[in-house]
RNA sequence: GGUGCGGUAGUUCAGCUGGUUAGAAUGCCGGCCUGUCACGCCGGAGGUCGCGAGUUCGAGUCUCGUCCGCACCGCCA
């Protein structure tokens, strides 16, 4: 037997105890006569100690160990005669009577601690030594937890976990897809999924009406902090359900998530809001609702006073910021310059300030009177204290722009406590999105969402502005912020399958080569259905408070897609590509 | 495709308007040390300043190019 505990379980109740543990060395400290080892493993740390009585070839083993030596001790556990309250095992030490030195190591190139000394870019290359460290451990075990609780609650609901191929077809109406040649197939192509998509709503047209998978993704766009190639989906989907069905179902099982993982409480039902409330008042499709700050309108009320810039706009907006009027001219100028740089996109920044004393001073007093002033201040529910930021422009861009703004000055007064967590649905998505330089609709959510029942009326119009109005029963799960997942009610009818693809200016050809297998699956009695996919690692990532998926992910990608501790993609031989016999010979569609 | 920041010892970094032999901390190696836990003390080794051009009497430092890392914009149905 290797062990007979773990490093991390030893208290003052096993004093006394005979015991065997293997870890790894962490760090040993040498007084002369005795040594102190701090053995660890994924469970905790142990500190080993040999005394100058021992045996002078145990002395000789324990002072010759390097870090991260492998090894097998026996020995007492021993009350310490000076604790380490900061232990969790720092009551006890064990008393050693043999070292066995399972493997040495070469001296690794950072420290593997709680806090490492090592750079990103190192601890990428030794990524499975930094996957040594507590923090990477942690984050792996909430991973671990959350895919329980998942399985476990998807489970007693009646979902049957059921795998589909990587291998599929390539279908690229939105993002770019991996291609994966075909050795047998000469000049053909696999295609990873950017998703199972078509394939659960198969398994719906087959019969398996709680379908759920956690599954691996591919998509090759450029990559950030919370975007890599791969990545993992809790992929569901049901039959005979309405908006409502899924809802439910789906907060319920992030509640579970959330009690079960964390001890946290989410509110019961999860609020809800519109697509076009949150853009209107948050300026987001993905509001972070911890704090308030809602963007107003207020084109009205500033119009018409001879200020051109105002006056020549679609939109004026603003909102309060609480407690910021004492801010001076420098950081008024440092904001306007922030809303000026090209992520935000602003022209300028107009600013109320609301003083304590009742009075306002703004960036416009020549154009408004102090009652004009108060006006706007009233209609963005700004206190005294508080500093009104305007900007104005077309009303989605400048809604963005002021959401943008939102997020920033929250984010400064302290209002996006990682620990807080506020999730909410968004509901009552628009069915498509125009695209003026493409000159034709592309799918909001993608091209299998069905418009709402109620507003088909206009999906079968050929008005650009009825189309423009279609919504669709689409809803996005949102948390602090983050679009954490997303689904739909779908499409089970060929004919209006057919009709979306129309719409969408693809061609009946292209339809039927790229979709022809679901548009033909839906003839033999799709039942009505519809479901979710929450993006896996963003849940994992934010449920520990983190912003980068990276620490969440064993063996993630770099920013430029890379492995480079594998060092992949990477080329290949001519034997393998002559064998897989690459050549041009594109399908025209 | 674009923007910003960065690349100097094993590691994390400093290095001013260009100027002698490129420093610190930590790690590593050796010595001392019987209650350490960021142990302490003494000594030592360790550098293609990412790479390539250019300017200059002289480049870690300035210029151009290039590679790599991180963050962001575009992109991500």
């Amino acid at each position: 037997m290797y062990r007979t505990h773990t490093c991390g379980e030893l208290r003052l109740s096993d004093q006394g105890k005979k015991v065997t543990l293997a870890g790894w060395v962490q760090k040993s400290r040498k007084l002369g006569g005795m040594t102190f080892i701090d053995l660890r493993d994924r469970y905790g740390i142990t500190q080993l100690v040999v005394d100058a009585a021992a045996p002078a070839e145990l002395v000789e083993t324990a002072t010759s160990l390097g870090r991260e030596f492998v090894i097998q001790v026996v020995g007492t556990v021993v009350e310490r005669q000076s604790k380490n309250p900061k232990m969790p095992t720092g009551d006890i030490e064990v008393s050693i009577e043999s070292i066995n030195v399972l493997n040495r190591s070469v001296t690794p190139p950072f420290t593997i601690e709680e806090e490492s000394d090592g750079g990103e870019d190192i601890r990428a290359k030794y990524r499975y030594l930094d996957l040594r460290r507590p923090p990477l451990q942690r984050a792996l075990a909430l991973r671990h937890r959350l895919a329980q609780e998942i399985r476990t609650y998807l489970d007693a609901q009646g979902f049957m976990e059921i795998e589909t191929p990587y291998l599929i077809k390539s279908t690229p109406e939105g993002a770019r897809d991996f291609v994966v040649p075909s050795r047998m197939n000469p000049g053909q192509f696999y295609a990873l999924p950017q998703s199972p998509q078509t394939f659960k709503q198969l398994l719906m047209v087959a019969g398996y009406d709680r379908y759920f998978q956690i599954v691996r993704c591919f998509r090759d766009e450029d990559l950030r902090a919370d975007r890599q190639p791969e990545f993992t989906q809790i992929d569901c989907e049901m039959s005979f359900v309405e908006q409502e069905d899924v809802l439910n179902m789906f907060e319920g099982m992030m509640r579970s998530m959330f009690k079960n993982a964390l001890g946290v409480d989410i509110p019961d039902p999860l609020p809800r809001m519109s697509w076009y409330d949150a853009m209107d008042f948050y300026g987001s499709d993905k509001p972070d609702i911890r704090f308030g700050m809602k963007i107003h309108e207020v084109t009205d009320k500033v119009q018409g006073h001879g200020f051109s810039v105002f006056d020549s706009v679609e939109y004026v907006g603003a909102i309060a910021a609480p407690g910021c009027a004492g801010y001076t001219r420098k950081e008024l100028d440092a904001l306007t310059e922030w809303v000026k740089r090209p992520q935000v996109g602003a022209k300028g920044l107009v600013y109320i300030k609301c003083n304590e004393d009742g009075t306002f001073k703004s960036s416009v007093d020549k154009f408004y009177s102090p009652e004009e002033l108060a006006e706007v201040a009233a209609a963005v529910e700004a206190k005294a204290g508080d500093l009104v930021l305007v900007l104005c422009g077309p009303k989605r861009k400048t809604q963005t722009m002021l959401g943008v703004l939102r997020i920033e000055m929250g984010g400064r007064l302290g209002f996006r406590d990682p620990k807080v967590f506020a999730p909410l649905w968004i509901v009552d998505f628009p069915l498509l999105e125009w695209s003026e330089e493409d000159g034709r609709f592309y799918a909001m959510h993608h091209p299998f969402t069905a418009p709402k029942p109620e507003h088909e009326k206009w999906f079968y119009s050929d008005k650009k502005e009825d189309l423009e109005r279609v919504c669709a029963n689409a809803y996005d799960f949102v948390l602090n912020g983050t679009e954490l997942g997303g689904g739909s009610i779908r499409i089970h009818n060929a004919d209006m399958q057919g009709r979306m693809f129309e719409v969408l200016g693809i061609g009946k050809e292209e339809a039927e080569y790229k979709f022809g297998f679901i548009i033909n699956a839906f003839k033999f009695g799709a039942p009505p259905h519809g479901g979710l996919a929450f993006g896996f690692d963003r849940v994992c990532a934010l449920f520990g408070g983190q912003e980068t998926i990276r620490d969440y992910i064993a063996f993630p990608k770099n920013n430029q897609g890379r492995d480079v501790m594998i060092d992949s993609p990477s080329l290949i031989d001519q034997v393998q590509l002559d064998e897989l016999q690459i050549k041009t010979c594109a399908k025209e569609l």
